[in-house]
DNA sequence: TATATATTTAAGCAATTATCTAAATATCGA
DNA sequence: TCGATATTTAGATAATTGCTTAAATATATA
């Protein structure tokens, strides 16, 4: 989870995200959309599939990433719980009085 | 919207916006729940300001936090926009073919 | 098998971050 | 106004991160 969190707390590995979010990509294609070096996208794709974000899967001489859409629902569920929340929220700033759910942790 | 996600990417950070969840809470009381010195506790609480995760207000002696969901509901149509996304998705994993919203960029 | 292409691994460095202690600031209450 | 309490700001340092270039690895193809 807080690999998760740390993995999309940067500008390229969420763009990377994106970009898979349309369609899988090989590594040269994902790096094409950057000013930056191969090994630096290399190493943020690295991080992704860390984070269990992303997978590899090696195609010949490509490597082709695909969006793990399982782990970005756990970071929603996370996130959800702090503003749906369990039932009845009208969410939104104010006033709060949520009632707890079997607490989730980290 | 970095700042929020850079924020939300470390444990203290997020246990202090889960424990705004239940109900707003001085600086004191929120370092009570961590064994970190209080400055390291008001230094991330700054981060959280910034990101305009909470808010504080002065009360007397005290420093008041309070959740601020809206930014927390910026982050969570982030995320939702890759699985969930616009419409009609079976979402979970595998083949995609999804159909682009007006384009949010980050 | 030799060469070219795709990608990762290694090594190093500068910038950022998380934490601490000490000091400063603000408010309360006698 | 003075001392106690609550919190932040300053200054320092160690760990982490993001990036680079050079080298290594894997596959394809001539």
């Amino acid at each position: 989870m807080n690999e998760s969190f740390k993995a999309l707390a940067d500008p390229p590995r969420r763009q990377i995200i994106r970009l898979l979010r349309d369609k899988d990509r090989t590594a040269g294609e994902i790096a094409e959309f950057f000013n930056m070096s191969k090994p630096s996208i290399s190493h943020h794709l690295n991080t992704l599939k860390h984070a269990g974000l992303v997978q590899d899967e090696r195609q010949g001489q490509f490597i082709r990433y695909t969006l793990n859409t399982t782990v970005l629902d756990e970071v929603l569920g996370w996130l959800l719980e702090l503003t749906d929340s369990v039932q009845g929220n009208n969410r939104r700033q104010k006033k709060q009085e949520h009632s707890k759910s079997a607490k989730p942790e980290e």
